[in-house]
DNA sequence: ATTGTTGCAAATATTTTGCATTGTG
DNA sequence: CACAATGCAAAATATTTGCAACAAT
């Protein structure tokens, strides 16, 4: 079976996705890693993006705002999305579990979990209106 | 200011929305509307989505498949992404904006609404597992 | 030594846009 | 007639992939 082994690109990935509360893209992601290793490619930083998600150790946001976004925070939580500077951030909040089994009373399948996205004002657009 | 004038392709596209609940991708969009209108192209179907999504009279679904989904019920209602068949479902369920007033607590911006995917096995996948 | 990983470039996929022409009001 | 909407093609974005060289085990 497939073994995957080490690289420092990878774990410089995944220490900068830890790193930080900003939810990067790819993109975010490459210009940074970049500083440390000048040479890395964006297609290295897609595919490790993609082994660090199906290896349950970074989770994609897709928000719709036309490129993915990635987080080096694991543990289930929910995002707020800011609809003036675009802005993810994750939400300290109790747990909303209950919806699952609300949204499962008269549906024919099994639901599982669910994604959500809060959306409005983050505190600082908030300030300026 | 721009004032908007009819077209027949748009009211066709609108309708296909309004009589499917599939939740098609412009490029199906594209496909259906074409038997109607062969030669419409898809530069104008991605133009009356983003018309329709504008002016409320459609929806845009974000799940993270690769491409947009469209919705032409516009009342405010839940959907279900089934991980087999990556069907994308409307739920009949209770309503549960409470889950914004426990997302605002303790947040110091201001949440407006929010976005869910419940996700999990649709009815007919489940049967075959 | 084996084979997973990388950098690079080319290929895909999705969506947007410039422009001359057509069609609605 | 004015100008919004269209069809077409090219461009812009975002992401994936083939391959030879490199590096971890």
């Amino acid at each position: 079976m497939a073994t995957s082994r080490r690289s420092k690109q990878r774990d410089a990935i995944k220490s900068y996705l830890m790193s930080t509360t900003a939810h990067p893209t790819a993109e975010t992601i490459y210009g940074n890693i970049k500083k440390e290793f000048p040479n890395i490619s964006l297609g290295t930083v897609y595919r490790n993006l993609n082994f660090l998600v199906e290896h349950g150790e970074a989770l994609r946001i897709s928000c719709g705002d036309g490129s993915e976004h990635f987080d080096g925070k694991t543990e289930p939580h929910n995002h707020f999305l800011c609809r003036s500077c675009g802005r993810i951030i994750d939400l300290e909040m109790d747990g909303i579990d209950h919806i699952d089994i609300i949204a499962n009373a008269g549906f024919n399948g099994k639901i599982e979990d669910h994604v959500i996205y809060f959306r409005g004002l983050c505190g600082d657009c908030q300030k300026y209106r």
